[in-house]
RNA sequence: GCCAAGGUAGCUUAGAGGCGAAGCGGUGGACUGCAGAUCCAUUACACGGGAGUUCAAAUCUCUCCCUUGGCUCCA
């Protein structure tokens, strides 16, 4: 049984589909104006594993993400550099995309653009004029706040606080606090409609869209916590005021910010690290982990030296595998060491009272792994877990107390949980420089092999260290 | 001002009334020609301060202190 935090209800609740095993799942995307920093991977990572956990536990998800390719940033940044608005968004949509692609993000099953839903917007704006929710005025048409009592249920507000403004509000609102359905604009992009050309609002492509592929209810809603207020307050109140129906989301699930040295990451403040530039020191996997090793919901500080935590936490379980598979292919051993010992044809282990401890405990790690991600998808607890289970099992395969059967159970749990939290250890690349050169590298590894039968250990160390300088790093077992 | 999230060993994080956490780091050992990696063991008075409830509190209540975020740009 799945249990989701609800940004709703402050509290977790079980989790249960509107409709049998079917996820109806909508994570707001990014607004296309620029490269993708890692607070943003962070985000989307989360869901991506949420998403993974999900169907493990036999749900089918539709996964969908909205790209918000209309909107004021854009604009700017299109107008400063003489480029087309639209042209922009797509160059940085491409990016995007290529990102989530390298960072293993790839369950969302449909990214639906603001601009190519324009007229499921218009409809549902006119929805709302008819029935009163929203009013015309000469600068755009706006969504009436005092005619939905409920704003501010999800961020716990109450619409008499909201009386500090940065920006003075456009004096045709009638309260203050309305918010824009249709901007009516003269400069390009601009879409027709009944209100005259224009563009719309932030809000209301987010509603427009799932309207149209969930309907006016779902299941889950997720974005980062920065868009509680007033971003998703204003979809619930657009779309239960055009539906009637509420909920319009059962789950409402927000992700924690990263930080840099304790404040949050943005472009002011010069902390601003893309996701490119994080991937050319840090492997998506080292990423990932550093991601997995939080919660979702709480604020994650990044720094180098944690990454640097991460990248060795992560090794620990990849070499862990690598024993395993050695474990598993005896033979490949032979050249470098014969063992006469056990070179038994079978080398099978009989069943003794370690394995079926080691056969129990696997059972139940398993078990407590899939309670730590049921419990609101705990990944930390989740991890420590398999530490635990790893440490337990090295002390067997120490004593060389493990079967082969055992061994291959084990892996078999290994790979679900690659699965699972998207941890490539399974394929694990060595290194990725180019072909030839992958094989020059085998070359003088071999020579070098060589040499150390001889016990040349001047020139083997020279190499080692020449290697090294390279960023090749040899270890010798 | 209002709303929210936090303060857990040197660092990063789980936990959420009782059985003293996980990883990183440190230290010791095994292995090794050496180095590294790996493995094992071990280490650390752990719960921001103060009061209260309770047989029992990191965990509940109150209060205070501190940090961060949001209050129509935001993942």
């Amino acid at each position: 049984m799945i249990k989701i935090y609800n940004t709703l209800t402050r509290s977790k609740e079980t989790f249960k589909p509107m409709k049998e095993n079917l996820v109806k799942l909508f994570v707001c995307g990014p607004t296309v104006y620029d490269n993708s920093h890692i607070g943003h991977a962070r985000t989307y990572i989360s869901f991506d594993i949420i998403a993974r956990y999900l169907k493990y536990r036999g749900f089918s998800v539709f996964y969908l993400q909205n790209i918000t390719d209309i909107d004021d940033k854009i604009i700017k940044r299109a107008v400063s550099t003489g480029e087309d608005p639209i042209d922009l968004a797509r160059e940085f949509e491409a990016k995007y995309l290529q990102d989530m692609k390298t960072l293993g993000v790839e369950n969302v099953n449909f990214y639906a653009r603001a601009t190519e839903h324009i007229k499921e917007i218009i409809v549902q704006i006119e929805t709302l004029l008819e029935a009163g929710y929203a009013y015309e005025t000469d600068t755009g048409v706006y969504f009436d706040i005092s005619q939905y009592p409920d704003f501010g249920k999800l961020s716990n507000r109450k619409i008499e606080d909201l009386n500090v403004h940065r920006i003075s509000p456009d004096s045709s609102k009638r309260n203050p606090e309305d918010f824009a359905l249709w901007k009516k604009k003269d400069e390009t992009p601009t879409w027709d409609s009944p209100w005259g050309t224009g563009r719309p609002g932030w809000h209301i492509e987010d509603t427009a869209i799932t309207e149209e592929y969930f309907g006016p209810q779902y299941d889950i809603h997720g974005g980062g916590l920065d868009l509680i207020f007033p971003h998703h307050e204003a979809e619930i109140a657009q779309m239960e005021s055009a539906s009637g129906q509420k909920p319009m989301v059962r789950y409402w699930m927000h992700t924690g910010f990263l930080n840099v040295k304790g404040e949050k990451m943005s472009k002011s403040l010069g902390n601003f690290i893309t996701i490119k530039e994080l991937l050319t020191k840090y492997s998506p996997d080292v990423f990932r982990f550093f991601v997995l090793s939080t919660h979702y919901r709480s604020p994650i500080d990044f720094s180098q030296e944690i990454l640097e935590q991460s990248h060795n936490s992560l090794n620990r379980i990849y070499k862990f595998y690598e024993t395993l598979e050695e474990l598993l292919n005896v033979d490949d051993s032979s050249l470098d060491e014969p063992s006469p010992d056990e070179s038994s044809p079978h080398n099978s282990i009989p069943e003794t009272k370690e394995n079926q401890e080691i056969d129990r405990l696997l059972e139940e790690t398993k078990f407590k792994f899939l309670e730590a991600m049921d419990n609101d998808f705990n990944t930390p607890s989740a991890l420590s877990l398999i530490f635990d289970f790893i440490r337990a099992t090295n002390q067997n395969i120490r004593q060389g107390e493990i079967s082969q059967k055992s061994v291959q159970n084990i892996k078999f749990f290994f790979n679900e949980i690659s699965d699972i939290l998207g941890l490539n250890f399974t394929s694990q690349p060595k290194n990725s420089k180019g072909h030839l050169e992958d094989e020059l590298v085998d070359i003088i590894i071999d020579i070098r092999k060589k040499l150390r039968k001889k016990k040349d250990w001047e020139l083997s160390d020279a190499i080692r260290s020449r290697l090294d300088d390279l960023d090749i790093i040899l270890e010798d077992k």
